[in-house]
DNA sequence: GTGCTGCTTAGATATCCGTCTAAGTAGCCC
DNA sequence: GGGCTACTTAGACGGATATCTAAGCAGCAC
């Protein structure tokens, strides 16, 4: 039996999840909204990562655009969470890329809740 | 207790890891080479994969600069293989990411095989 | 309304990426 | 050696990225 590489469509779906998670800021935000598994706001963020607000807020809408934060206004602040969906999912998509078979929830994109 | 986010040293090597794969040619050369587990010379990896042979040449540099694929020349060719440490490491990494406990294996910087 | 606070958007800049074509290098065979 | 085969390196080009400063906008308090 021929095995081949990942398709191309699902092969660009897992890199652009990769991607977003290609840059150290990136990683620290989505580590620390999983940590703390509860909403933080973009101030509370900037705090603990030590780059610009407005560059907090770039990463943020990258990280939103793929699914892994969530976010949630609140009167003139912004909540930001990590989406729980994704905490299960993106091991196992670095798994399929890895070459295991994926175990269960084959339709893995990041769906969630709100926005 | 406080939970912050990754410290930025390890935030950055995580991030070089998912760079690695944040394009679409490098995801499917991996699965390529995960999915046959065995050597493969870039010929064969060109024609499973459509792009130029110097692309992929690039790609497989970029690979190998993180660990994810060793080589070994053989004569006039380059056989290229996944590095199994990274089949587990990797997974882990994510879910290290996504604010799971590394299970075991705690030092996973992919180290390998020859060169 | 005025003014503050919290965040996003715009603009600028310097850097890096993916791809291609073309040229270089190294092993092999007659 | 001459020529082929298999890769890599160099150069170029268009497009994306990370960051900053500055400007905009939307709630809230008074």
């Amino acid at each position: 039996m021929e095995k081949g590489p990942l398709e191309r469509s699902a092969a660009t779906e897992y890199a652009a999840w990769f991607k977003a998670l290609a840059d150290p800021t990136r990683v620290q935000i989505v580590s620390l909204l999983a940590r703390q598994g509860r909403p933080m706001s973009v101030g509370e963020i900037v705090d603990a990562v030590h780059v610009g607000q407005s560059t907090v807020s770039a990463h943020l809408k990258v990280l939103s655009e793929v699914r892994f934060v969530l976010v949630d206004q609140h009167g003139t602040s912004r909540f930001y969470r990590i989406n729980a969906a994704c905490v299960g999912c993106f091991p196992t998509a670095a798994d399929v890329v890895m070459g295991r078979p994926a175990p269960i929830t084959p339709t893995c994109p990041p769906e969630g809740g709100d926005r």
